[in-house]
DNA sequence: TCTTTCAGCTAACACTTGTTTGTCAAAGAT
DNA sequence: ATCTTTGACAAACAAGTGTTAGCTGAAAGA
Protein backbone atom coordinates (compact mmCIF):
# COMPACT_ATOMS: atom_id res chain seq x y z
CA UNK A 1 0.00 0.00 0.00
CA UNK A 2 1.78 3.07 -1.33
CA UNK A 3 1.73 6.42 0.43
CA UNK A 4 -0.83 8.80 -1.01
CA UNK A 5 0.02 12.40 -1.86
CA UNK A 6 -1.98 13.62 1.09
CA UNK A 7 -0.21 11.35 3.55
CA UNK A 8 3.18 12.36 2.27
CA UNK A 9 2.44 16.06 2.48
CA UNK A 10 1.06 15.72 5.97
CA UNK A 11 4.12 13.85 7.08
CA UNK A 12 6.37 16.47 5.51
CA UNK A 13 4.48 19.30 7.18
CA UNK A 14 4.73 17.55 10.50
CA UNK A 15 8.45 17.24 9.99
CA UNK A 16 8.60 20.92 9.07
CA UNK A 17 6.90 21.85 12.33
CA UNK A 18 9.33 19.84 14.40
CA UNK A 19 12.22 21.32 12.46
CA UNK A 20 10.89 24.83 13.12
CA UNK A 21 10.73 24.09 16.83
CA UNK A 22 14.31 22.85 16.71
CA UNK A 23 15.39 26.02 14.92
CA UNK A 24 13.77 28.20 17.54
CA UNK A 25 15.53 26.31 20.30
CA UNK A 26 18.87 26.58 18.54
CA UNK A 27 19.91 29.62 20.57
CA UNK A 28 19.65 27.59 23.74
CA UNK A 29 16.05 28.43 24.50
CA UNK A 30 14.11 26.01 26.63
CA UNK A 31 11.25 23.94 25.33
CA UNK A 32 8.89 25.56 27.85
CA UNK A 33 9.55 29.01 26.53
CA UNK A 34 8.52 28.53 22.93
CA UNK A 35 4.94 29.03 21.97
CA UNK A 36 2.62 27.43 19.51
CA UNK A 37 2.13 30.56 17.43
CA UNK A 38 5.84 31.12 17.32
CA UNK A 39 6.45 27.63 16.01
CA UNK A 40 3.65 28.10 13.50
CA UNK A 41 5.18 31.34 12.25
CA UNK A 42 8.62 29.74 11.91
CA UNK A 43 7.22 26.87 9.91
CA UNK A 44 5.18 29.17 7.66
CA UNK A 45 1.83 27.88 8.85
CA UNK A 46 -1.21 29.38 10.49
CA UNK A 47 -1.26 28.82 14.22
CA UNK A 48 -4.38 26.72 14.06
CA UNK A 49 -2.94 24.39 11.45
CA UNK A 50 -0.68 22.87 14.05
CA UNK A 51 -3.73 21.26 15.59
CA UNK A 52 -4.03 19.12 12.51
CA UNK A 53 -0.76 17.47 13.52
CA UNK A 54 -0.68 17.65 17.30
CA UNK A 55 -3.65 17.64 19.66
CA UNK A 56 -1.94 20.24 21.85
CA UNK A 57 1.36 21.85 22.67
CA UNK A 58 2.41 19.06 25.00
CA UNK A 59 2.08 16.50 22.25
CA UNK A 60 4.40 18.58 20.10
CA UNK A 61 6.95 18.68 22.86
CA UNK A 62 6.70 14.95 23.38
CA UNK A 63 7.13 14.30 19.66
CA UNK A 64 10.21 16.50 19.71
CA UNK A 65 11.67 14.66 22.65
CA UNK A 66 10.87 11.32 21.05
CA UNK A 67 12.77 12.23 17.94
CA UNK A 68 15.70 13.41 20.05
CA UNK A 69 15.74 10.10 21.89
CA UNK A 70 15.66 8.23 18.62
CA UNK A 71 18.58 10.19 17.20
CA UNK A 72 20.60 9.76 20.37
CA UNK A 73 20.06 6.04 20.27
CA UNK A 74 20.93 5.87 16.58
CA UNK A 75 24.09 7.87 17.06
CA UNK A 76 25.33 5.80 19.97
CA UNK A 77 24.47 2.46 18.45
CA UNK A 78 27.36 0.29 17.49
CA UNK A 79 28.40 -3.27 16.88
CA UNK A 80 28.98 -4.96 20.19
CA UNK A 81 31.45 -7.50 18.98
CA UNK A 82 33.91 -5.00 17.52
CA UNK A 83 33.91 -2.94 20.69
CA UNK A 84 34.96 -5.90 22.77
CA UNK A 85 37.57 -7.12 20.32
CA UNK A 86 39.53 -3.88 20.16
CA UNK A 87 40.21 -3.86 23.88
CA UNK A 88 39.16 -1.48 26.64
CA UNK A 89 41.45 1.48 25.92
CA UNK A 90 40.38 1.80 22.30
CA UNK A 91 36.78 1.01 23.19
CA UNK A 92 36.77 4.07 25.44
CA UNK A 93 38.15 6.21 22.65
CA UNK A 94 35.55 4.87 20.25
CA UNK A 95 32.74 5.53 22.71
CA UNK A 96 33.79 9.10 23.39
CA UNK A 97 34.44 9.74 19.72
CA UNK A 98 30.96 8.60 18.87
CA UNK A 99 29.52 10.85 21.53
CA UNK A 100 31.50 13.89 20.37
CA UNK A 101 30.29 13.35 16.83
CA UNK A 102 26.73 13.14 18.11
CA UNK A 103 27.24 16.36 20.01
CA UNK A 104 28.56 18.18 16.97
CA UNK A 105 25.67 17.01 14.82
CA UNK A 106 22.82 17.31 17.29
CA UNK A 107 23.94 19.84 19.85
CA UNK A 108 20.43 21.16 20.42
CA UNK A 109 19.01 17.70 20.79
CA UNK A 110 21.41 17.07 23.62
CA UNK A 111 20.60 20.37 25.26
CA UNK A 112 16.91 19.62 25.06
CA UNK A 113 17.30 16.17 26.55
CA UNK A 114 19.45 17.27 29.47
CA UNK A 115 17.18 20.22 30.15
CA UNK A 116 13.96 18.29 30.07
CA UNK A 117 15.42 15.49 32.14
CA UNK A 118 14.69 17.88 35.00
CA UNK A 119 11.67 19.58 33.47
CA UNK A 120 8.25 19.95 34.96
CA UNK A 121 6.51 17.56 32.58
CA UNK A 122 6.41 14.10 34.06
CA UNK A 123 5.85 12.42 30.72
CA UNK A 124 8.87 14.12 29.18
CA UNK A 125 11.05 13.29 32.15
CA UNK A 126 10.15 9.62 32.24
CA UNK A 127 10.61 9.21 28.51
CA UNK A 128 14.13 10.58 28.78
CA UNK A 129 15.02 8.69 31.95
CA UNK A 130 14.01 5.49 30.23
CA UNK A 131 16.16 6.26 27.22
CA UNK A 132 19.21 7.03 29.34
CA UNK A 133 18.68 3.88 31.36
CA UNK A 134 18.76 1.92 28.10
CA UNK A 135 22.08 3.53 27.29
CA UNK A 136 23.43 2.53 30.69
CA UNK A 137 22.11 -1.01 30.33
CA UNK A 138 23.73 -1.53 26.96
CA UNK A 139 27.03 -0.22 28.19
CA UNK A 140 26.82 -2.38 31.31
CA UNK A 141 26.27 -5.43 29.13
CA UNK A 142 29.44 -4.59 27.21
CA UNK A 143 31.40 -4.21 30.41
CA UNK A 144 30.14 -7.58 31.61
CA UNK A 145 31.16 -9.26 28.36
CA UNK A 146 34.58 -7.65 28.41
CA UNK A 147 34.99 -8.84 31.96
CA UNK A 148 33.96 -12.37 31.06
CA UNK A 149 36.39 -12.40 28.15
CA UNK A 150 39.24 -11.79 30.55
CA UNK A 151 38.04 -14.38 33.02
CA UNK A 152 37.70 -11.85 35.81
CA UNK A 153 35.46 -11.97 38.82
CA UNK A 154 32.00 -10.43 38.44
CA UNK A 155 32.26 -6.68 38.81
CA UNK A 156 29.57 -4.10 39.46
CA UNK A 157 29.25 -3.48 35.75
CA UNK A 158 26.02 -1.53 36.13
CA UNK A 159 27.77 0.96 38.41
CA UNK A 160 30.70 1.32 36.07
CA UNK A 161 28.38 2.01 33.16
CA UNK A 162 26.29 4.48 35.12
CA UNK A 163 29.37 6.42 36.16
CA UNK A 164 30.68 6.33 32.61
CA UNK A 165 27.49 7.87 31.23
CA UNK A 166 27.54 10.52 33.96
CA UNK A 167 31.12 11.40 33.09
CA UNK A 168 30.37 11.59 29.39
CA UNK A 169 27.28 13.69 29.84
CA UNK A 170 29.11 15.99 32.21
CA UNK A 171 31.83 16.47 29.62
CA UNK A 172 29.16 17.00 26.98
CA UNK A 173 27.57 19.80 28.96
CA UNK A 174 30.92 21.52 29.28
CA UNK A 175 31.52 21.13 25.56
CA UNK A 176 28.35 23.03 24.70
CA UNK A 177 29.95 26.31 25.73
CA UNK A 178 33.25 25.66 23.97
CA UNK A 179 34.52 25.82 20.43
CA UNK A 180 35.12 22.71 18.40
CA UNK A 181 38.85 22.81 19.02
CA UNK A 182 38.42 23.21 22.78
CA UNK A 183 36.02 20.32 22.70
CA UNK A 184 38.78 18.00 21.62
CA UNK A 185 40.76 18.53 24.81
CA UNK A 186 37.58 18.08 26.85
CA UNK A 187 37.04 14.82 25.00
CA UNK A 188 40.56 13.74 25.89
CA UNK A 189 39.85 14.51 29.51
CA UNK A 190 36.70 12.43 29.32
CA UNK A 191 38.72 9.54 27.86
CA UNK A 192 41.21 9.76 30.69
CA UNK A 193 38.42 9.83 33.25
CA UNK A 194 36.74 6.82 31.69
CA UNK A 195 40.03 4.96 31.68
CA UNK A 196 40.49 5.70 35.37
CA UNK A 197 37.01 4.44 35.95
CA UNK A 198 37.59 1.22 34.03
CA UNK A 199 40.92 0.68 35.74
CA UNK A 200 39.28 1.13 39.13
CA UNK A 201 36.56 -1.32 38.15
CA UNK A 202 39.13 -3.91 37.16
CA UNK A 203 41.02 -3.51 40.42
CA UNK A 204 37.85 -3.67 42.43
CA UNK A 205 36.85 -6.86 40.67
CA UNK A 206 40.11 -8.38 41.89
CA UNK A 207 39.05 -7.62 45.44
CA UNK A 208 41.14 -4.49 45.89
CA UNK A 209 39.63 -1.69 47.96
CA UNK A 210 40.56 1.85 48.80
CA UNK B 1 25.19 52.44 61.32
CA UNK B 2 22.10 50.48 62.26
CA UNK B 3 19.56 49.32 59.72
CA UNK B 4 16.62 51.68 59.41
CA UNK B 5 13.03 50.45 59.35
CA UNK B 6 12.77 51.19 55.66
CA UNK B 7 15.90 49.23 54.79
CA UNK B 8 14.83 46.26 56.85
CA UNK B 9 11.38 46.10 55.32
CA UNK B 10 12.75 46.43 51.82
CA UNK B 11 15.19 43.61 52.45
CA UNK B 12 12.43 41.44 53.87
CA UNK B 13 10.15 42.13 50.93
CA UNK B 14 12.96 41.28 48.55
CA UNK B 15 13.46 38.03 50.37
CA UNK B 16 9.75 37.36 50.20
CA UNK B 17 9.80 37.79 46.43
CA UNK B 18 12.66 35.34 46.00
CA UNK B 19 10.93 32.90 48.30
CA UNK B 20 7.74 33.21 46.25
CA UNK B 21 9.70 32.44 43.09
CA UNK B 22 11.19 29.39 44.76
CA UNK B 23 7.73 28.22 45.82
CA UNK B 24 6.44 28.52 42.28
CA UNK B 25 9.34 26.48 40.97
CA UNK B 26 8.82 23.82 43.61
CA UNK B 27 6.78 21.62 41.27
CA UNK B 28 9.74 21.37 38.94
CA UNK B 29 8.86 24.33 36.77
CA UNK B 30 11.64 26.04 34.91
CA UNK B 31 12.85 29.52 35.68
CA UNK B 32 11.94 30.67 32.17
CA UNK B 33 8.33 29.69 32.58
CA UNK B 34 7.44 31.78 35.60
CA UNK B 35 6.26 35.29 35.08
CA UNK B 36 6.63 38.53 36.94
CA UNK B 37 2.97 38.91 37.72
CA UNK B 38 2.79 35.35 38.93
CA UNK B 39 5.65 35.89 41.32
CA UNK B 40 4.05 39.14 42.46
CA UNK B 41 0.77 37.38 43.15
CA UNK B 42 2.49 34.61 45.10
CA UNK B 43 4.34 37.11 47.24
CA UNK B 44 1.20 39.18 47.88
CA UNK B 45 2.45 42.25 46.05
CA UNK B 46 1.29 44.29 43.13
CA UNK B 47 3.08 43.40 39.93
CA UNK B 48 4.60 46.81 39.63
CA UNK B 49 6.08 46.70 43.11
CA UNK B 50 8.64 44.15 41.97
CA UNK B 51 10.31 46.90 40.00
CA UNK B 52 11.25 48.53 43.28
CA UNK B 53 13.47 45.53 43.96
CA UNK B 54 14.63 44.32 40.59
CA UNK B 55 15.13 46.38 37.43
CA UNK B 56 13.62 43.58 35.34
CA UNK B 57 12.78 39.92 35.28
CA UNK B 58 16.31 38.88 34.38
CA UNK B 59 17.71 40.54 37.47
CA UNK B 60 15.28 38.56 39.58
CA UNK B 61 16.43 35.34 37.96
CA UNK B 62 20.04 36.21 38.51
CA UNK B 63 19.42 37.02 42.17
CA UNK B 64 17.72 33.67 42.53
CA UNK B 65 20.61 31.83 40.93
CA UNK B 66 23.09 33.72 43.04
CA UNK B 67 21.38 32.65 46.22
CA UNK B 68 21.29 29.06 44.97
CA UNK B 69 25.02 29.18 44.29
CA UNK B 70 25.66 30.55 47.74
CA UNK B 71 23.65 27.84 49.42
CA UNK B 72 25.32 25.10 47.39
CA UNK B 73 28.73 26.39 48.37
CA UNK B 74 27.71 26.68 52.02
CA UNK B 75 26.32 23.17 52.08
CA UNK B 76 29.36 21.59 50.47
CA UNK B 77 31.90 23.52 52.50
CA UNK B 78 33.92 21.48 54.96
CA UNK B 79 37.16 21.38 56.85
CA UNK B 80 39.92 20.25 54.56
CA UNK B 81 42.14 18.76 57.18
CA UNK B 82 39.54 16.40 58.65
CA UNK B 83 38.66 15.08 55.20
CA UNK B 84 42.23 14.05 54.55
CA UNK B 85 42.80 12.57 57.95
CA UNK B 86 39.89 10.15 57.85
CA UNK B 87 41.20 8.42 54.75
CA UNK B 88 39.80 8.13 51.24
CA UNK B 89 36.99 5.61 51.80
CA UNK B 90 35.38 7.59 54.60
CA UNK B 91 36.06 10.86 52.82
CA UNK B 92 33.95 9.62 49.91
CA UNK B 93 31.13 8.72 52.26
CA UNK B 94 31.36 12.09 53.93
CA UNK B 95 31.28 13.89 50.59
CA UNK B 96 28.25 12.01 49.30
CA UNK B 97 26.50 12.32 52.65
CA UNK B 98 26.94 16.04 52.54
CA UNK B 99 25.58 16.16 49.02
CA UNK B 100 22.54 14.04 49.86
CA UNK B 101 21.75 16.29 52.78
CA UNK B 102 22.01 19.31 50.51
CA UNK B 103 19.69 17.64 48.04
CA UNK B 104 17.09 16.90 50.69
CA UNK B 105 17.19 20.46 51.98
CA UNK B 106 17.44 22.36 48.72
CA UNK B 107 16.07 20.06 46.08
CA UNK B 108 14.66 22.90 44.02
CA UNK B 109 17.88 24.84 44.19
CA UNK B 110 19.68 21.91 42.65
CA UNK B 111 17.07 21.52 39.96
CA UNK B 112 17.32 25.18 39.11
CA UNK B 113 21.11 25.10 38.89
CA UNK B 114 21.28 22.03 36.69
CA UNK B 115 18.52 23.34 34.46
CA UNK B 116 19.97 26.78 34.00
CA UNK B 117 23.43 25.38 33.43
CA UNK B 118 22.08 24.75 29.95
CA UNK B 119 19.69 27.66 29.80
CA UNK B 120 19.51 30.39 27.21
CA UNK B 121 20.75 33.16 29.47
CA UNK B 122 24.50 33.55 29.12
CA UNK B 123 24.90 35.38 32.40
CA UNK B 124 23.07 32.67 34.29
CA UNK B 125 25.07 29.92 32.61
CA UNK B 126 28.44 31.48 33.29
CA UNK B 127 27.62 32.22 36.90
CA UNK B 128 26.76 28.56 37.44
CA UNK B 129 29.69 27.20 35.45
CA UNK B 130 32.02 29.29 37.58
CA UNK B 131 30.48 27.98 40.77
CA UNK B 132 30.77 24.36 39.67
CA UNK B 133 34.37 24.90 38.61
CA UNK B 134 35.11 26.16 42.11
CA UNK B 135 33.64 22.95 43.49
CA UNK B 136 35.86 20.91 41.18
CA UNK B 137 38.94 22.96 42.07
CA UNK B 138 38.43 22.52 45.79
CA UNK B 139 37.95 18.81 45.41
CA UNK B 140 40.99 18.55 43.17
CA UNK B 141 43.08 20.28 45.82
CA UNK B 142 41.95 17.70 48.36
CA UNK B 143 42.86 14.88 46.03
CA UNK B 144 46.30 16.38 45.50
CA UNK B 145 46.90 16.68 49.23
CA UNK B 146 45.73 13.15 49.87
CA UNK B 147 48.08 11.97 47.16
CA UNK B 148 51.00 13.91 48.62
CA UNK B 149 50.29 12.47 52.07
CA UNK B 150 50.77 8.98 50.68
CA UNK B 151 53.93 9.89 48.82
CA UNK B 152 52.44 8.92 45.48
CA UNK B 153 53.34 10.16 42.05
CA UNK B 154 51.47 13.23 40.81
CA UNK B 155 48.12 12.11 39.50
CA UNK B 156 45.63 13.92 37.28
CA UNK B 157 43.78 15.19 40.33
CA UNK B 158 41.79 17.71 38.35
CA UNK B 159 40.38 14.93 36.16
CA UNK B 160 39.54 12.77 39.13
CA UNK B 161 37.69 15.66 40.78
CA UNK B 162 35.82 16.54 37.60
CA UNK B 163 34.67 12.98 37.15
CA UNK B 164 33.66 12.79 40.80
CA UNK B 165 31.46 15.87 40.52
CA UNK B 166 29.91 14.51 37.33
CA UNK B 167 29.12 11.22 39.06
CA UNK B 168 27.64 12.94 42.07
CA UNK B 169 25.51 15.30 40.03
CA UNK B 170 24.35 12.44 37.85
CA UNK B 171 23.28 10.55 40.94
CA UNK B 172 21.64 13.70 42.26
CA UNK B 173 19.53 14.05 39.15
CA UNK B 174 18.35 10.46 39.49
CA UNK B 175 17.53 11.06 43.14
CA UNK B 176 15.15 13.88 42.32
CA UNK B 177 12.59 11.45 40.99
CA UNK B 178 12.91 8.99 43.86
CA UNK B 179 11.68 8.76 47.41
CA UNK B 180 13.98 9.42 50.34
CA UNK B 181 14.45 5.73 51.00
CA UNK B 182 15.31 4.98 47.38
CA UNK B 183 17.76 7.85 47.45
CA UNK B 184 19.82 6.03 50.03
CA UNK B 185 20.60 3.17 47.68
CA UNK B 186 21.40 5.63 44.91
CA UNK B 187 23.78 7.33 47.31
CA UNK B 188 25.42 3.97 48.03
CA UNK B 189 25.86 3.46 44.31
CA UNK B 190 27.44 6.87 44.02
CA UNK B 191 29.84 5.98 46.84
CA UNK B 192 30.84 2.80 45.08
CA UNK B 193 31.36 4.66 41.82
CA UNK B 194 33.49 7.28 43.53
CA UNK B 195 35.56 4.56 45.18
CA UNK B 196 36.14 2.91 41.82
CA UNK B 197 37.19 6.27 40.47
CA UNK B 198 39.60 6.92 43.33
CA UNK B 199 41.01 3.42 43.07
CA UNK B 200 41.56 3.88 39.35
CA UNK B 201 43.27 7.21 40.01
CA UNK B 202 45.61 5.60 42.51
CA UNK B 203 46.52 2.80 40.10
CA UNK B 204 47.04 5.24 37.26
CA UNK B 205 49.33 7.31 39.44
CA UNK B 206 51.47 4.19 39.86
CA UNK B 207 51.83 4.02 36.12
CA UNK B 208 49.29 1.32 35.51
CA UNK B 209 47.22 1.59 32.36
CA UNK B 210 44.29 -0.24 30.89
C1' DT C 1 -18.10 12.48 -12.18
C1' DC C 2 -19.82 13.15 -7.66
C1' DT C 3 -19.10 13.05 -2.88
C1' DT C 4 -16.55 12.88 1.14
C1' DT C 5 -12.47 13.93 3.66
C1' DC C 6 -9.35 17.01 5.68
C1' DA C 7 -5.02 20.19 5.80
C1' DG C 8 -4.82 24.86 6.05
C1' DC C 9 -6.86 29.29 6.63
C1' DT C 10 -9.17 33.67 9.07
C1' DA C 11 -11.56 35.51 12.97
C1' DA C 12 -12.41 35.56 17.48
C1' DC C 13 -12.24 34.46 22.63
C1' DA C 14 -10.59 34.93 27.09
C1' DC C 15 -6.64 35.30 29.06
C1' DT C 16 -1.59 36.37 30.48
C1' DT C 17 2.61 38.67 29.73
C1' DG C 18 6.44 42.73 30.87
C1' DT C 19 6.58 47.42 31.45
C1' DT C 20 5.30 52.66 32.04
C1' DT C 21 2.86 56.36 34.23
C1' DG C 22 1.03 58.71 37.92
C1' DT C 23 -0.89 58.68 42.71
C1' DC C 24 -0.53 58.04 47.71
C1' DA C 25 0.86 57.40 52.34
C1' DA C 26 4.41 56.29 55.48
C1' DA C 27 9.34 56.83 56.88
C1' DG C 28 13.53 59.82 57.14
C1' DA C 29 15.75 64.04 57.28
C1' DT C 30 16.02 68.87 58.48
C1' DA D 1 6.66 70.67 62.07
C1' DT D 2 7.93 70.67 57.25
C1' DC D 3 9.87 68.77 53.25
C1' DT D 4 11.82 64.92 50.65
C1' DT D 5 12.25 60.27 49.65
C1' DT D 6 10.40 55.97 48.35
C1' DG D 7 7.98 51.49 48.56
C1' DA D 8 3.56 49.97 47.23
C1' DC D 9 -0.42 50.64 44.42
C1' DA D 10 -4.21 50.72 40.44
C1' DA D 11 -4.88 51.64 35.67
C1' DA D 12 -3.52 51.22 31.20
C1' DC D 13 -0.74 49.60 27.07
C1' DA D 14 0.76 46.81 23.39
C1' DA D 15 1.72 42.38 22.52
C1' DG D 16 1.61 37.74 23.43
C1' DT D 17 -0.66 33.08 24.75
C1' DG D 18 -3.47 28.39 23.76
C1' DT D 19 -7.57 27.03 21.83
C1' DT D 20 -12.29 26.84 19.34
C1' DA D 21 -15.56 27.57 15.39
C1' DG D 22 -16.39 27.86 10.83
C1' DC D 23 -14.94 28.29 5.98
C1' DT D 24 -12.33 26.91 1.57
C1' DG D 25 -10.25 24.26 -1.89
C1' DA D 26 -7.93 20.40 -3.35
C1' DA D 27 -7.01 15.41 -3.04
C1' DA D 28 -9.06 10.52 -2.38
C1' DG D 29 -12.49 7.26 -2.92
C1' DA D 30 -16.98 5.84 -4.94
Amino acid sequence: MAETTRQRQKRQTRERILEAARTLMAGGRGLDSLGLREVARESGLAATSLYNHFPDMDALGLALIDSCCFRLRSAMEYERRSMIEIGPARAVKELVGRFVRYLNDYENDFRLLVQQRLGSHDRYRMRIQRELQLLVDELAEDVRQAVAAQGREPVPAEQEAEAAIAIMFGAGISMLDNTTSARRVLADHACLQLEMMALGGRMMAQGMRL
